[in-house]
DNA sequence: AATTAATATTTGCATATACAAATATAATTC
DNA sequence: GAATTATATTTGTATATGCAAATATTAATT
């Protein structure tokens, strides 16, 4: 059954959802290349974009919560790919040399991922469907 | 930060999580009332819609995996709001009395959590944005 | 300076979801 | 009718995420 025929197709909840569970889909299979998933491939390139770069921070930019983005950064520690300095209240995340090698090769996923939903829903539509997803999250707030 | 500002706002994985999240959170609220989540509440209102209804069914309606179903199906047997009968491989889902006497309480979570979001974003935009995310989901296929 | 309030981060716990394998049954084919 | 294939459902396990509480530190107030 396509999503628009669902019972439900008309409820924002299930529609949202229904979306985000496609995409996750399709970025996992992008990432697989780098062996990460997509929050963790997109946090790694911020930490790469931003060396020392501090925990709230990615709070902000990425939308999660304190608690998700320790446990990202934790797998990523883990995985040799940034280390953590805490001094005081404040704590840095920078990328390791395996991190740096491993750049261009997350840039070309990016891309890749990109490529693979514009192809399915065109260029255009496809920015400018995250354009009104991106006013409508700023709409609800916090 | 608002969503359209962070450095991923121009990807897809991004902000239809944003969204999603945000939706989710909202939708978390409005059915506090019943004291089920979003994805149980939309399973029962199903069920009660079509007593008897099979897991295969709900898997279709709801876009969600077989397990996942079968998970949800379990938490709302536990909370003696429907049951289950199998007969060979088919499996059949009823709702209880208590499911029935708090389908009105369920009707109007539901139509809180439209108007919830249709007063912040307007009914116009919302309904055209849910449009827009379906066409992509079915696009998006499987 | 001491107390209080604010902030950053981490931890413990709970939840929703998925994948892959296991089970069980029905349908098809030979 | 026996063997194979397909289908429905459940189970085991893993993951991402969040909330609320705990820690630790800095800033503000008195």
């Amino acid at each position: 059954m396509k999503t628009s025929e669902s019972r439900f197709c008309k409820c924002m909840y299930f529609s949202s959802n229904a979306l985000a569970r496609k995409i996750e889909k399709l970025a996992i299979e992008s990432w697989k290349p780098v062996n990460l998933s997509p929050s963790h491939a997109y946090l790694l390139l911020m930490v790469l974009d931003e060396p020392g770069i501090q925990p709230m921070a990615l709070v902000d930019e990425l939308q999660l919560t304190p608690s998700t983005i320790t446990r990202l950064i934790e797998k990523l520690e883990e995985k040799k790919m940034v280390v953590r300095t805490t001094e005081g209240k404040l704590t840095n995340v920078y990328p390791t040399p395996k991190a740096k090698d491993l750049q261009p090769k997350l840039k070309e996923c990016v891309k890749e991922f990109s490529e693979k939903y514009a192809t399915v829903l065109g260029a255009d539509e496809s920015a400018r469907l995250v354009v009104s997803m991106n006013k409508v999250a700023d709409k609800l707030g916090r």
